[in-house]
DNA sequence: ATGGTCGCTGGGCGA
């Protein structure tokens, strides 16, 4: 099973590029974040006539998830059990999505941003991540993938400056460990071993010609559960998606799996 | 410290 995780930045947009992307790559599913659509305007856009069936999560401009697959889609859960800000207007709500394809549970995921490490948003980040760590913890045991833009660079190696962070979100001891956390659980990031850094991205802010000149932060991961984990053959990051006009400010990322 | 560029929308806001 070819499975990928892509933060596309509106999916109405950018749907050719979906199109073309899951053609190029043969993908079976596919996880989206920022999908800035409403559940009701995905179907509009033919991926069912290309095989997909659709999942999608979604209320308002900003966010929403959504998954894609030609394998099944089964048990559609909008919401972790126990995430954190739903009906508060502070929260930009439709950030998890979790389905069963093929066997394989997987949850679309668009972490908070957290905005500033001063700002309420940062404290409601640490608070999700820590909600999403314990509802996690009863599906390690079987084939789950936790996937999406996690808004946390863990290492130095994964900003293209660490000095230019001083003050910023994504880089704070206290997000690295949160995302630290799930590794320490057991939870497993299955990129970085196929594509080891540092100077290896996943994001390139638009402006400044950040992709240009490779300045970029790896944010988006797949994190396996052990029986996911031990069955990845292959992963990489689509970086020639991010280039050229018209491209989401992510690149997807594909993992093989062997079930 | 600000601004740079996108995508929502139809004036800013979020990233």
């Amino acid at each position: 099973m070819r499975l990928a995780t892509w933060n596309v930045n509106s999916i109405r947009s950018r749907i050719a590029r979906v199109e073309d992307f899951l053609t190029r790559h043969d993908v079976d599913v596919l996880a989206l974040q920022e999908t800035k659509a409403r559940e009701d305007q995905l179907p509009l856009l033919g991926l069912e006539s290309m095989g997909y069936e659709v999942a999608a999560a979604g209320v308002n401009q900003w966010n929403g998830v959504a998954v894609i697959s030609r394998v099944g889609i089964a048990d559609v859960e909008v919401g972790f059990p126990g995430m954190p800000g739903w009906g508060d207007p502070l929260v930009q709500e439709s950030r998890a999505i979790g389905v069963t394809c093929g066997g394989v549970r997987v949850w679309s995921l668009y972490v908070p941003n957290g905005r500033k490490p001063d700002d309420p948003h940062y404290v409601y980040k640490l608070d999700w991540l820590a909600r999403l760590r314990d509802a996690a913890t009863s599906w390690r045991d079987v084939p789950t993938a936790l996937v999406g833009d996690w808004n946390i660079a863990p290492t130095d190696d994964d900003v293209f400056d660490i000095a230019q962070f001083a003050r910023s979100t994504h880089v704070t001891p206290a997000e690295r460990a949160a995302f630290r956390a799930f590794l320490d659980d057991g939870w497993a990031d299955v990129v970085r071993p196929h594509a080891p850094g540092p100077n290896v991205y996943t994001y390139w802010d638009y402006y400044r010609q950040r992709f240009e000149r490779n300045r970029g932060m790896r944010i988006d991961f797949v994190l396996g559960s052990p029986p996911l984990a031990e069955r990845v053959t292959h992963a990489w990051i689509d970086t020639d998606e991010r280039a050229g006009t018209g491209a989401s400010d992510h690149a997807p990322v594909v993992v093989d799996v062997d079930l």
